[in-house]
DNA sequence: GTGGTCTAGACCACC
DNA sequence: GTGGTCTAGACCACG
């Protein structure tokens, strides 16, 4: 599978597996119908605890992303697309939100702190198109 | 004292204390040899436990932004305005940094990110124009 | 054949087969001797695994609702009527239990569980009598 | 505190614990702002592992009935009885109307169904009436 | 094979 | 003290 986790993240990997799963929904990697990998399969191929993988998958049932295939294994949600796109939008949106709000409440002016994102933008996609390419 | 501390915010309470006495320092609201509140009074101020400002301050003073003046209190070291400017903007960069890296993961285009960056912004700005400018 | 399998209904498969198995044995749908269709062919009607029939087969013989025909396939006992019937009353019995008692531990009142009850029950009827009397 | 947790009902034990807390805030047991047991607390009172009990408050959080509160534990929310009133009877009507409803497709009629309810109610407050009254 | 639940025990950050 | 996360390993029902 195409995820890639970083324990060290801060963020709870329960919560990455989680999200990954959602963007590949929203983007449409994964589509309405589709199994997802099985615990089991997933844990072994994480290196991550196969409690782990299942809280993630509980948590995405929870939001009606996938559904239990009895049986089968977990499957992709008929609208889960929509719904994915739309919080995947929100879940950006607020994050950006948050970190340009604390720059202004720091003090920086609005044309510092876009050089700032400018800069860090860059960077990124810079070291995205060398290795990271997917 | 012009703290503003959300216990819901992800951030540890401690951290948003250290990190907006080092905004005031990096701003100039703090100049060199400025008090800054004591515990108690900064505690009792934030309806907040002593210990976590405490552990601020300690912080504070592990990074040579604070010194103790025996008898008075605690003051804004020498030199600490540069010290913070510096970090503020390594801070804030990273924060960015961690929301765009997220957006790029999550598969939005450069230009999808921009206008997201571009939006958030001017409503930040617009709001604090109005009532937030604190 | 005249089952309705909700796979995602919490029940397991096989339950809903077998429980309607006798409840049709129960009303005199299906009278002692008559043959019950073959597991392969059940199976493909439901699309449900041959396995899942199987189980619910099995379950049957060994309530002594249906037997063996060698050459022919499973057909109803003779005496299952009167079996069906009284564990038909015991197992609604069970699970109307359980949804009151839930009802009453979470505090609702005698009065209000039966309005709750009669509406229900109300609502239900209605919608039998139009379109889903199968 | 005031939980009855039976391991053997079917209803996994996570299920049971957050259920009854909604049922507790419903009932005003539990008001807002009050803080539920600690984790570890109800744990060892109900002779369950930590891990399940902590299960029930993510459910609990997950639904905004509850809120952690950094360091003193976690509290109900504001606006939850509404909320938890609501829940409670939405989900005994389904319940109620899944039984019911297995009751009428099983071929029974509606008066048959009508006694064996008041007979199963009757027997539960008895009951009730008799040990059960915490 | 699948998911779901539970136990036991550990480590962490925060207050 | 608090909750949050993770690991490890077990058992179960279902298909």
């Amino acid at each position: 599978m195409f995820l890639q986790i970083d324990p060290a993240n801060g963020v709870a990997v329960y919560d990455q597996i989680a999200r990954q799963i959602k963007y590949a929904v929203a983007d449409g990697a994964l589509a309405a119908g589709d199994l997802i990998p099985s615990v089991r399969e997933l844990a072994r191929e994480l290196t991550v605890n196969p409690n782990t993988v299942s809280r993630a998958y509980l948590e995405l049932k929870r939001e009606g992303v996938v559904e239990t295939v009895p049986g089968a294994g977990m499957a992709v949600c008929a609208g889960a697309k929509r719904h994915c796109q739309t919080q995947r939008r929100a879940l950006l949106a607020d994050r950006l939100r948050a970190a340009l709000a604390e720059a202004i409440q720091a003090g920086l002016q609005p044309d510092q702190i876009e050089s700032l994102v400018a800069e860090q933008l860059k960077t990124l996609l810079r070291h995205q198109g060398k290795g990271d390419a997917r």
